[in-house]
DNA sequence: CTGAAAGCGCTTACAG
DNA sequence: CTGAAAGCGCTTACAG
């Protein structure tokens, strides 16, 4: 079944068969019902690799996401999709693995789609240093800053990370807790160099929140590198309580680290929050779920997807670059406790 | 960047490069060698597009996943794919929406692809009775029982869904449980045609459960259609609890439901499983995190996996179809209470 | 072992 | 408004 099959059925030519299908202007009214009535019959599908193959510059978009298992790329993905479809275009999504290149499967993806544009979802900033450059349509990526990348067709929409942490640190802070873990993602320590993956951002927002209040913070002894999972939270959680002993609450750089390290808490004899106090990242669904409900910084969904999707088709119509930041909420949640009185006392008695 | 680049760059015609890059037999040593160089050297990578439509059969499979944020069939694929890699083939991957139709997809796919051979991850009766008939390639459907289809080039590799929710439901009904409230998933009633769809036959297991028991079951009244979502079971679980203020138990046709309604009986003032217990169905990674631990039938997700694949190879080299049944687990967990001796006094005094 | 050529199923100038 | 034809980047008989 091809396009010659609906020719030769409906009298056109394939070349008049195709502009139906594209929607082209300079088609008769009669030519394009009898056409749209074989395709109909004979169930035609366009066979989209002849089309790729031959196209100038396709039509959609293409998302391109980082880890098929990220929960908070999940909705967004979701909530993305709806905004194109609403504003007539179409998307097709690429998963790409977590410890993959995402640029080099857009540069591909670019090849063989000729998307009108990229939407990224998360992004390593290496990659995007090494092969970025090879890339020449409009792009957004999102949840990740790339403002400092100064790529001419790269927006980006993303929420304040330093903020969020210190926003996160200073929540736990202020309700008295002086030592706090911390759970990171990978490559999260500070660096002397250009500090600008998400983990590394999180964390210097920890440390601000700290030196601003006074509060004593050594990176290297209260915080630990995970995997992002539950698992890799849970063995973070492990170490973390065994190393330091005095930790009375833990921040997690992601909600998913934080659900493995709420059940290594529990599975410690410790309880949440009565003995140890837990935050996480992100505000995925999943954290209104727990026993006790996470608290959290949540990042906005709704608005990173719609403004995503808005900025890159602004830009496909010649707009410009813009970074955008999407304000997040921070959420108490059930899973911090107020210590200050505690701490008091102690001092008081110690 | 094409295959003509190359060709130009190595001084061997496209053809030979072509044989090279498709590992051909009859090739030079030479010419393999200079060809792979130049390749490397220039980052050559064949346009799929072109590939595809030329090409009278692929290498590959593809898998087919019905839905992408199920957690059960994410934790398969990716089983799936190392097992596809280590048996020196590949995979391309395509999610289809809860609500769309995955053979229509796979239709499409095969046509686009050519693959081998495609595995389905979880499929709708209906869909296959309606469409399944034009796909001629070998297919396994995984996690959904295909046996009484009937297709000559589809297997299946799957969980005894009744059996499973049969061992659920005894797990409460031995605790003592006389009402146990049920969240199943789309479509699930005992009606009185053909059950085929997961959540009909986990029903029926219950209902199995039941009267062998001598314990009186009404799925009118105590078993609840929800979305397969944590908002969907949070939801159901709160009608129920309305309706059926005497249940004691609750048993959720998946671990995602559950933890939804884990949150609502919590939500309702009640604990788990002091007095209320809670069974899921799944087993996946998440319910190991929950506080408390959810009990659950657990699918051998490893050798769903496992076994998809390799029946799909033998498949495709030739093989009979197979309807494969793969051992589930009763996962105990902590959410259960037995509440036999409570029973007992309740009676004595009642 | 290698090259030249046909063709996969479309799209798109180019005529008319 | 429509048709005939070129061509997208590959693969694969077919010769040699």
């Amino acid at each position: 079944m091809t396009i010659k099959d609906v020719a030769r059925r409906s009298g056109y030519a394939v070349g008049t068969v195709s502009r139906v299908l594209n929607g082209h202007p300079d088609v008769s009214e009669e030519a394009r019902a009898r056409i749209l009535a074989v395709v109909e019959e004979l169930g035609f599908k366009p066979n989209s690799n002849a089309r790729n193959l031959k196209q100038r510059e396709g039509s959609g978009f293409c998302i391109i996401v980082k880890g098929a298992r990220n929960l908070l790329f999940a909705d967004i993905v979701e909530k993305m999709q709806n905004h194109i479809k609403d504003a007539g275009r179409s998307a097709t999504v690429v998963y790409v693995d977590e410890d993959d290149d995402e640029v080099e499967t857009a540069l591909q993806a670019y090849r063989e789609q000729k998307p009108l544009g990229i939407l990224f979802l998360g992004g390593n900033r290496d990659n995007f240093l090494r092969s970025f450059g090879r890339l020449t349509c409009p792009c957004v990526l999102v949840t990740t800053r790339a403002d400092t990348l100064g790529f001419a067709n790269l927006s980006s929409v993303s929420t304040d990370d330093v903020e969020g942490a210190a926003q996160a640190m200073g929540l736990l802070l202020d309700a008295g807790h002086r030592r706090v873990g911390i759970i990171g993602g990978d490559s999260c320590k500070v660096s002397p160099v250009l500090n600008c993956n998400t983990s590394q951002l999180r964390l210097i927002g920890c440390q601000q929140a700290s030196i601003q209040r006074g509060v004593p913070f050594d990176p290297e002894q209260q915080s630990i590198i995970s995997r992002y999972s539950m698992e890799g939270g849970y063995e973070a959680a492990k170490i973390l309580l065994g190393r330091c002993p005095d930790i009375t609450a833990i921040l997690a750089m992601s909600d998913v680290m934080a659900i493995g390290a709420l059940r290594a808490i529990r599975d410690s004899g410790l309880r949440v929050p009565e003995d140890i106090s837990l935050v996480g990242y992100d505000g995925i669904e999943q954290v209104d779920y727990c026993v006790p409900r996470l608290s959290t910084v949540r990042q906005n969904v709704e608005q990173l997807a719609r403004r995503g999707v808005d900025i890159l088709i602004q830009q496909t119509d010649g707009g410009q670059t813009v970074h955008e930041i999407i304000p997040f909420q921070l959420i108490k949640g059930e899973s911090v406790r107020d210590i200050r009185e505690l701490e008091d006392r102690k001092r008081a008695y110690g």
